[in-house]
DNA sequence: TTCCAGGCAATAC
DNA sequence: GTATTGCATGGA
């Protein structure tokens, strides 16, 4: 489906590289053109993660944002970095219990302290890069944080399918409304170079346009896929 | 006040 | 396999 490869040019053209994923202590390149806050994002450079600590942050960051707007997900990250508990080891070794409070702002909290306990487990018997399938068995991943997990946190071309690219692409007429995740994440991967990069901006760039324009409520005054969009 | 946010697991058919 | 429900905070 070339609409697809179209799509991505209109919004790259429009919104410029989105610089995800995002991390906590970088400044985040200056990018007006995006909405928010830019802390931690790092528009047209791809070489994060570059540690082990960042990929674990990524991780966490992953599970914290489940049905989660971002900046709440901010606050519980630095709660946890500031009582030294954003390292797989640290947060392995801590009481759930003293997980808790830090993520609150996140919401979930109960179920998300375990999720993170359960990624420790997986981080800690890691070795190398892990298969999706490995991912998708850690208790609190699902498809679609599975999939960030391995385009943001490992590099791998894995297509990111969230609730955002379904309103949208239903909306434009080329996903039907009760289309599964495979089916979705197997049309963009059919259409797309298997890229890394093309993957993460996409995704990136269609959270950027359904928060600018394609809301639950649609604002479709000045959407620059008002030509092409079927809604 | 109500709706919504970068879902997931458990449960019921 | 598909549909429903509970989980929770905080901003708009």
């Amino acid at each position: 489906m070339d609409e697809i490869r179209k799509i991505y040019s209109i919004l790259y053209d429009s919104y410029g590289p989105q610089g995800w994923w995002p991390l906590l202590g970088l400044k985040g390149g200056v990018n007006p053109t995006k909405t928010g806050s830019v802390n931690g994002y790092h528009p047209g450079d791809y070489s994060y993660p570059r540690n082990s600590a960042e990929r674990f942050e990524i991780c966490c960051g992953a599970v914290l944002t489940q049905n989660t707007s971002w900046p709440q997900v901010e606050k519980a990250l630095l709660a946890l970095k500031d009582e030294g508990l954003l390292s797989s080891t640290a947060m392995h070794y801590s009481d759930v219990e003293k997980i808790k409070p830090r993520i609150k702002p996140a919401g979930y909290f109960n179920q998300k302290a375990q999720y993170l306990k359960e990624l420790t487990s997986f981080f800690i018997n890691l070795r190398g890069v892990p298969r999706r399938d490995d991912v998708l068995g850690i208790k609190g991943v699902g498809d679609e944080t599975a999939d960030s997990i391995m385009l943001y946190a490992f590099g791998q071309a894995s297509f990111v399918v969230d609730a955002y690219t379904h309103r949208i692409f239903t909306r434009m007429g080329l996903v039907e409304k009760d289309a599964k995740y495979l089916e979705i994440k197997k049309m963009f991967e059919d259409a797309l170079a298997t890229d890394v990069e093309l993957y993460q901006e996409y995704h990136a760039l269609i959270v950027e346009h359904a928060k600018r324009h394609c809301k639950t409520k649609p604002e479709c005054e000045g959407c620059v896929l008002k030509e092409i969009c079927k809604y």
